[in-house]
DNA sequence: AAGAGGCCCTGATAGC
DNA sequence: TGCTATCAGGGCCTCT
């Protein structure tokens, strides 16, 4: 579900409000995640000191005082919620991310901080957390995905590179972690509809000036999607309980059969499915 | 090495 | 009302 402007708008609302703050237990629910969360996992959490929250592609990081960390992935259906004590001591949900009712079913893990609860819920448990020991682990954990489209290593030398000899198509690229990594499957079509490349057009194919396209356009979506606090196609919602607004920006993900938004473009936009996804381009002006 | 496909899981929705 | 099929912001693993 979330790509890296949802991951960033969670990690900038829990940066606001659980930094520097102390664990003080963790209750596991269910442990059947995409990874079983070991029995030790609670024991490990418990008084860790919260330096801060990081992100690093569609993964969120809890830095410990300790230099351990948590690593937590939403998979497709996760969500984090605040649960704020009030001057009552009720438990007052603030909404995090998601949604501003917790769920009433499939929340796995709750961690407690003072005054606080952070709820994590996911229904289809694609979603995992993990115990990280050290820097070298994280590291490791890290190794096999590819910079973001904001590292400079993201550039037109690493493209042509990559591309030379790859008969795939370039949609199943931008969702490839391995190549580049943050993106998912709305933004890639958003993105290449920007480019005007088609999404099966062999990665081989495309000349430097579409590289450059496809390098600036990430960003541009990807960084413009976080300052309108992500996409709400379901019920996302920030910490305020408002919103992201970067579907309302959407030009061609699910608006199948509209007509294409460029200017002067007769094109209509197509839905086929790309890399065993829902993949949205512009039937005309995507080449 | 590169690419295709299966699989993990629940819930919403469409069609009969 | 209920059945079945299909589809969802992801990513790992195996096979050719």
């Amino acid at each position: 579900m979330p790509e890296l402007p949802e991951v960033e708008i969670v990690k900038q609302s829990l940066s606001q409000n659980i930094q520097q703050k102390k664990i003080q237990k963790v209750i596991i629910k269910n442990r059947n995640l995409r990874f079983k969360i070991p029995s030790k996992f609670e024991q490990l959490l418990k008084n860790k000191f919260i330096v801060k929250v990081s992100r690093f592609s569609k993964y969120l990081i809890f830095n410990f005082s300790d230099r351990s960390f948590c690593l937590v992935h939403l998979g497709m259906s996760g969500t984090i919620h605040l649960i704020k004590k009030n001057n009552l001591n009720n438990f007052t949900n603030t909404s995090f991310y998601n949604s501003s009712n917790l769920p009433k079913k499939h929340n796995h893990v709750e961690i407690r901080l003072k005054n606080l609860k952070i709820i994590y819920n996911d229904p289809r448990r694609f979603g995992f957390f993990r115990y990280i020991k050290n820097e070298q682990e994280l590291k490791k954990k890290f190794e096999h995905l590819g910079p973001e489209p904001f590292f400079k290593e993201f550039n037109l030398k690493y493209l042509m590179n990559y591309f030379k000899n790859k008969k795939k198509d370039i949609k199943s690229f931008l969702l490839d972690q391995k190549f580049v990594s943050g993106i998912g499957n709305i933004y890639a079509s958003e993105i290449l509809f920007l480019c005007k490349i088609n999404p099966k057009k062999e990665a081989f194919k495309l000349t430097k000036k579409e590289g450059k396209k496809i390098i600036s356009f990430s960003k541009i979506v990807l960084n413009k999607a976080i300052k309108k606090g992500g996409s709400s196609i379901r019920d996302f919602k920030n910490i305020l309980g408002e919103n992201g607004n970067y579907q309302k920006e959407f030009k061609v993900y699910q608006k199948e059969s509209g007509n294409c938004p460029r200017n002067k473009c007769k094109g209509k936009i197509k839905k086929i499915v790309v890399a065993k996804r829902s993949t949205f381009y512009c039937n005309i002006c995507q080449k």
